[in-house]
DNA sequence: GCAAATGCATAATATTCTTATGTATCTTTG
DNA sequence: CAAAGATACATAAGAATATTATGCATTTGC
C-alpha cells in the first residue's frame, strides 16, 4: 500500500481508463479490478468511488445502466464519446507527467 | 502546467529530492527550481509551499537558519539526518508508484 | 447459521491545495 | 526617479478530494 497522499489525484484517470478498456463496468468490479492489478498496491475505497463516479455521470463523462442481478441491484458506467476522449487526454497527460516526474526526481529507468 | 488534481500529493516529495540535492534552499528558491527544472509544468504555489515547510519542521523532518541578506530575510530549510531516510523513502515510494501506475494505465516506456 | 463477500450509498471529518491577501525590500527599465 | 516586476516571507478562507465510519441488503462459502 502506497501513503494516501501518493494516490490523490490519480483516481479519476484509473476509472477512466478502465473503462475505456472495458465497455462497462460497475463500482465493485472497479475496485477489485484496481486491487488485482496492483496487487493490492493501489485500493480504491467506495467512499471516494462512488462520489467520483456521480460527478462523472454529473458531467457526461459516463452514462449509467441499472441491471437486477437475482434481487441484487448493479450500477454499470459506460463511457460517451466525450468520455473516451476525456479517458485519453487523462491518461496521456499522466504519461507525461511521469516523464517529468522522473527527471525532476532522478529516477532512473527501472527494471521489470 | 497540468491539471493541479495530478499534481497533488506529490509536493512533500518533491520538495525532500530537491533539499536532499542541495544541502539548504530557501522557500522560494524552490519555487523557482522546481519551475525550472520542469519547464514552467509544475509550478509550486507559496500558499501550498511554505504550510508544508512548516510542516516538515514541526517533524523534525528539516531545520531552519533565518538569514539576513540586506534588511531581507531569508530562511534555509535543511534535511535533518532523519529527513535524508525520509527523502530516500519517499522517492523511492514514487519510482515504484509509477511502476505500477504504467502498467495500470498501459503506459508504454517513452523515447526521450 | 454465521462470517465474509458482494453491492450500493452517504455523512462527518481530515487533508491538501487554490486563491486571495498582506507586508516589505530590491532591481530593472523607461 | 517612479513604477513595475521580482524577491521573500506568511496566513486565511474556501474548494476539492479522500478517509473513515456507518447503513442497508443480498449472496456465497464453510
Amino acid at each position: 500500500m502506497y501513503s494516501s497522499e501518493l494516490v490523490k489525484g490519480t483516481l479519476k484517470t484509473i476509472v477512466l481508463k478502465l473503462l475505456s478498456e472495458n465497455n462497462q463496468m460497475y463500482g465493485y468490479e472497479i475496485t477489485q479490478k484496481v486491487k488485482e492489478l496492483t496487487g493490492n498496491k493501489i485500493q480504491i475505497t467506495e467512499g471516494a468511488l462512488y462520489p467520483t463516479l456521480h460527478a462523472l455521470e454529473n458531467d457526461g463523462v459516463v452514462t449509467t445502466e441499472v441491471v437486477n442481478i437475482g434481487k441484487r441491484v448493479r450500477k454499470y458506467y459506460k463511457l460517451t464519446p466525450q468520455g473516451k476522449n476525456n479517458a485519453m487526454e487523462k491518461v496521456n497527460e499522466f504519461a507525461d507527467f511521469i516523464q517529468t516526474m522522473k527527471f525532476l526526481l532522478d529516477i532512473k529507468p527501472q527494471l521489470g
